[in-house]
DNA sequence: CGGGCCTCCTGACAAATGTCATCTCCGGTC
DNA sequence: GACCGGAGATGACATTTGTCAGGAGGCCCG
């Protein structure tokens, strides 16, 4: 039987340098090729055609998901999977939503990510258990579509004149959103509505 | 000439494992103990006594810095060096006052790294030219002690009379110092001033 | 077709925040 | 002793935000 040919996607030199070398020990894998970038791990899978790309969450350029989505419109028969260091619960669920198959911390073995690569490979999925309990109970955001944009253009603390120029909004719509939104979540001012919708995944 | 005795701290049990076996490669380095929260590499290493102990910054329970910090205190002789995802200036600076030998990013290369080891154990130390760079043009914080203090406790976005409640501060002193960091910083108002304080390393 | 929800808006009001001038007290320094 | 900078405070003021009430239009669903 062929080996399964593997996509390696990281901007860690180290870890990805490691990875590969452990990968290789797995005499059914196989990997074709590495990339440190979002495009630049587009560009290798288009000239290597990988069984399964196995894609780092953040990277310079374009991050893992967004990756995943380029992938599953291009290369519709390469399986993706997500490894991240730090995974928040919206981060799965975008995941999910791109088509990934696998979602795992880079707190797993390379001997259970070896497995991870062999059954996505044989069309199965997999997602860390911890993280899929904290997307459970996270739940669904309450937050409407506009609520959720508006939140996300607070993020950098910027006044709400800005903000509601860059949406194109009246300033007093923009107020109106940020206080619902806040309440919802139960913050006392925009500034911490943001970070908690970013804590469980709704921005 | 005997082995350079190495203690690897990382959480990601991935990343651990695989720069184990690359370390393993080089025959003049032995890895003698791993360690997955800051603690644990603490207790590691006093049951070890490595010459270098190569420490994450981000860690359960204890980051890079105090780990460093304890080691100092507990076994001068262990030389300390810190590798990371994502490098900020103010950690670089906690760094080298704490002690540490050596600051580089996982972008590394597995070979570099491990020349990295023989120069720290050599007695050298070695600062990535990048975050250096960062460090030097972010330059010196020209906030005072307590503007950098009232700054940090802003920091999750709590309004004003918790910050002074918990600063023991008058709310109107609490603004001052607010309203002053805000015009060094050149920001519009606090909540963005406290992200640039943090992206220079100033809290 | 009526009700419910979302999207926008306006206007008004209260509260929080930013800004400024000014004061005292203290430790250092010339 | 005079001067300066920082810590800490007060009070006044303008601006920004948060909150509420309400209105108009659009979409979907029973």
């Amino acid at each position: 039987m062929s080996p399964v040919r593997v996509l390696l996607a990281d901007d860690e030199h180290l870890i990805r340098g490691a990875l590969a070398a452990l990968l290789a020990l797995e005499d059914d894998l196989l990997v074709v090729a590495e990339a440190a970038s979002g495009p630049e791990a587009l560009a290798m899978a288009r000239a290597h055609r990988p069984d399964v790309a196995v894609l780092d969450l953040q990277m310079p350029g374009a991050d893992g998901v967004s990756v995943a989505t380029s992938l599953r419109a291009e290369l519709p028969d390469c399986r993706t999977m997500i490894v991240t260091s730090h995974g928040r619960p919206g981060h799965l669920k975008r995941a999910l939503a791109a088509g990934v198959r696998a979602f795992a911390p880079k707190t797993v073995s390379a001997q259970r990510l070896a497995e991870l690569i062999r059954t996505v490979h044989a069309g199965g999925r997999y997602v860390d258990p911890e993280l899929a309990a904290d997307a459970i109970s996270a739940g669904d955001s309450p937050l409407t579509a506009r609520e959720a944009e508006v939140l996300e253009l607070a993020g950098d603390g910027a006044p709400i004149a800005e903000i509601a120029e860059r949406a194109s909004l009246s300033q007093g719509t923009v107020r109106n959103y940020l206080s619902s939104a806040a309440t919802k979540l139960g913050a006392e001012n925009r500034h911490t509505a943001v970070r908690l919708a970013r804590e469980r995944g709704w921005v």
